[in-house]
DNA sequence: AGAGTTTATTGATCTTGATCAAGTGTTTGT
DNA sequence: ACAAACACTTGATCAAGATCAATAAACTCT
């Protein structure tokens, strides 16, 4: 709205779209100006193969990175040398929050298969941010929405089942996709079952259990990786345990 | 260090301790000055008794919170009304940074004793922070911190035994106590049983017992809502589960 | 101070999901 | 292409902790 258009609006389009500088600004009022700035400091990488590390844990931290195509695992490595799996991160999608307030990595973070990933120079940010209102309050906006995220975990691990648990990651997976332009309903994991319960706090064999059995009762369709959601509108209901003679929810009682 | 010391140390000092304006600004060099600025957006209220709500989830945000005496819970709903505790807030303590994203609760918070509580205006606070980058950057820092705070609720939920957690849960207290000038090993459960038990995702009569076994162990002693920590490295390697026969952490292996 | 409610403790039993075990299918590396 | 390592599945058994039940102790209210 504001400021002369010099910049043609495509080439702001096109600046978003290539560098996911979307996961950083999408709900923010920037003027094109602005956004070239943003955009000027964001630098694109090479693609990482699977297993590659982004960072590793206690490494300084220098820049968060964008997601930009494949998925990335992040995890923090336990005393007795087990990892615990923290997240996935899909296209899109902002990591290394976490390092800010210690300036060291908290966890690692490794890719789940081929990858493409842009790095953001967090002084940079920092600093920008400290000229343009705007960014600032979108940067505590993302930090919040992070902080948001801690009361979904809790629910999950402190009070559902394991049923619930699973149909929850698949409804949490399909609507991070679907918000991203890829479908909602069938789609790769690229994570193997025993990350995804380290991820859910449950033993492999459980997940693979209620793999089956969602499929044999027709919810969903798994054939390897690929999965298709068969019944979203079920497996929701499950995922908040609204299903089956209200399932009591495993102690945890209050007041 | 900078500016002209026209203010006493003195007063900010005072000022600082009042409002537990500390909890803001511990590690953060600001001028005498720009302490004045900050303490002055701050605003005391009146004391809370047990149960009153400093907020309730869908409640527009406006202010950030810091307790000062006393504790609070914070929790959220479950859509079959059962509550779902977030955490618990001790003096020093800043609650709402959850709530900045959508501008709304994302969670009730209630006081669990006599509280006292002091608002800081989000908006003033942001725009103060606009001024000041070393405010700014410590707020950067705040908000990182809680992110990074999640992954301490995933070990302990993802991968911990039932006295694992609570020994978790009564070494965090005392720290939290402790790096607040109270005592390490002596103190008071602000809290019930049912509320520790949602915390953690156990049920109430899982947490008594635990108590009566610690107890008879020599671990701790309590009576009724006072606890006192009697073998401190005991409890903080049963934390750690670095305890008895290394258990096997309860599956969730992966790679 | 006493009735009623809430909070805590302890015991007995049952359920969920972990663990152990064995086998198949799929990659990976040379 | 082959072997070795890894990923996944399924079954049988076991254990941690939930649930049910019954008191007991501590607050709350008038």
């Amino acid at each position: 709205m504001t400021g002369r258009n010099v910049i043609p609006l495509e080439a702001i389009k096109i600046a978003c779209q290539n560098c996911s500088l979307s996961a950083l600004c999408l709900p923010m009022a920037l003027t094109p100006e602005d956004v070239i700035r943003l955009d000027s400091i964001i630098k694109r990488n090479r693609p990482l193969h699977r297993g590659d590390h982004l960072y590793s844990e206690g490494e300084p931290f220098e820049k968060l990175r964008v997601v930009t195509t494949g998925s990335v695992k992040t995890y923090s490595t336990c005393d007795d040398g087990s990892e615990r799996i923290l997240g996935f991160h899909l296209p899109g999608e902002l990591i290394g929050l976490d390092a800010i307030e210690s300036n060291h990595h908290r966890c690692s973070a490794k890719a789940l298969e081929t990858t493409l990933v842009c790095d953001i120079p967090f002084d940079q940010l920092e600093k920008l941010s400290h000229q343009i209102p705007s960014l600032q309050h979108q940067l505590y906006r993302l930090l919040s929405r992070e902080i948001g995220h801690e009361t979904e975990i809790l629910m999950l691990l402190g009070k559902k089942g394991a049923d619930e648990r699973l149909a929850t990651f698949l409804i949490s997976l399909s609507e991070r996709f679907k918000s991203r332009g890829f479908s909602a309903t069938d789609f790769f994991l690229s994570m193997s079952r025993y990350d995804i319960g380290n991820y859910l706090g449950l033993a492999v064999e459980t997940i693979s259990r209620i793999f089956t059995r969602f499929q044999e009762v027709g919810l969903i369709q798994v054939e390897r990786k690929h999965v298709q959601l068969l019944n979203l509108a079920l497996l929701k209901e499950m995922a908040d345990g609204n299903h089956h003679k209200s399932r009591s929810h495993r102690g945890c009682q209050s007041k």
